[in-house]
DNA sequence: AAGATCAGCAACCGCCTTATG
DNA sequence: ACATAAGGCGGTTGCTGATCT
């Protein structure tokens, strides 16, 4: 037999906590500490479920927490970590002290994911650019399970912002038209805007746009669909730069083994290192990239790097856990991200 | 001035993992 | 070894105050 029922749920108090509540669990807490969060409530004279009172004092009775005015500084690092790890909103939480993870996951969803997100474009063929991507999921309406409410992303239409693929937040002039439809190319520009929009009504013509994870997503499906489409979202370069993956080219590199520098010359140009086969999966080519980084300052190599790091972190869901098991990549990931 | 709409956020819900009997 | 509760977490809801029409 297993241990007794949480709480009945019967007759407790729901809702906002009064002062008066607050008062008694601080008291409670102070004089018995945390835990025992079942027995908690019967003990201090709560009319509450455990659950709540350990929601209410991890997120707002502590001492230890900031509370409110979220730093420019502390945005980027949620921005960069979110890019990073999705909505591990508890793994964000323990790099920012003072944060608990709904006070950065409010924050994230009133906030940041609003903003968009612009990519370079990593080629200009159309079928396998994250645009169509972006149109093609766009006319399949997202799942929903709202309430009903009206979307927020739609009710501030002229709320645009741009982020780079490197995160870093450029505002855009207030007055300047919201960007096109989910993923329109900029007119004479090089870039794609892809907004954000959870709620988005699943159509490019009523506004909507893609999050970050829509277009990892997108990204990773084209692949699955379209094997010699490799996605190269994550091209770091301008579009002068040559390593713009064509989809022609699956010539496996000669220099697969280890060295970054060799692969970069005999593929450079046209192939992803992820996409040619190097094992991201072994430690001695954790290790080779690192010392890359270590002993190299050649910009157009560590793009490559780059591209083929976030390539295979997004290739699949079990890339991400993959990096607890190489302390070089988590790393790379850092010097990656700053 | 009043109703409608928007935006922020506290708190609930339910699933998953871990701990315990 | 198994069943079940506790704890933890992310998604979602809905209340409240601000702003707009």
């Amino acid at each position: 037999m297993g241990r007794a029922p949480c709480c009945d749920k019967v007759g407790l108090n729901k809702g906002r906590w009064t002062q008066e509540e607050d008062q008694i669990l601080t008291n409670y807490i102070h004089a018995n500490g945390e835990g025992s969060w079942r027995s908690l409530p019967k003990n201090a004279g709560l009319l509450r479920c455990g659950k709540s009172c350990r929601l209410r004092w991890i997120n707002y009775l502590r001492a230890d927490l900031k509370r409110g005015n979220i730093s420019t500084e502390e945005e980027a690092i949620i921005t960069k970590l979110h890019a990073s790890f999705g909505n591990r909103w508890s793994l964000i939480a323990s790099q920012l002290p003072g944060r608990t993870d709904n006070e950065i996951k409010n924050y994230w969803n009133s906030h940041l994911s609003r903003k968009l997100y612009s990519f370079p474009s990593p080629n200009h063929k159309e079928a396998s650019t994250p645009t169509a991507t972006a149109t093609k999921i766009l006319h399949t309406p997202p799942k929903r399970k709202g309430s009903g409410k009206t979307s927020r992303w739609a009710m501030k239409k002229n709320k645009t912002t741009t982020y780079s693929i490197n995160s870093s937040p450029q505002k855009q002039k207030p007055d300047t038209p919201p960007a096109k439809s989910g993923g329109e190319e900029e007119k004479g520009s090089d870039k794609i805007i892809l907004g954000a929009s959870d709620e988005c009504e699943g159509s490019i013509d009523d506004g909507g746009v893609l999050s970050f994870n829509e277009i990892m997503d997108a990204c990773c499906m084209e692949q699955l669909d379209d094997h010699d489409l490799p996605c190269g979202l994550f091209t770091v370069s301008d579009s002068q730069s040559s390593h713009v993956i064509p989809t022609d080219n699956d010539t496996p590199c000669p220099n697969k083994s280890v060295n970054v520098d060799a692969h970069s010359n005999c593929c450079s140009s046209n192939t992803s290192m992820a996409s040619s086969g190097l094992d991201l999966d072994n430690d001695s080519y954790w290790e080779s990239v690192l010392q890359l980084n270590n002993t190299t300052h050649d910009e157009s190599s560590w793009e490559h790097t780059a591209e083929a790091f976030f390539n295979w972190l997004w290739e699949e869901d079990h890339h991400l856990d993959k990096l607890g098991q190489h302390a070089d990549a988590q790393i790379m990931l850092d010097s990656f991200l700053s």
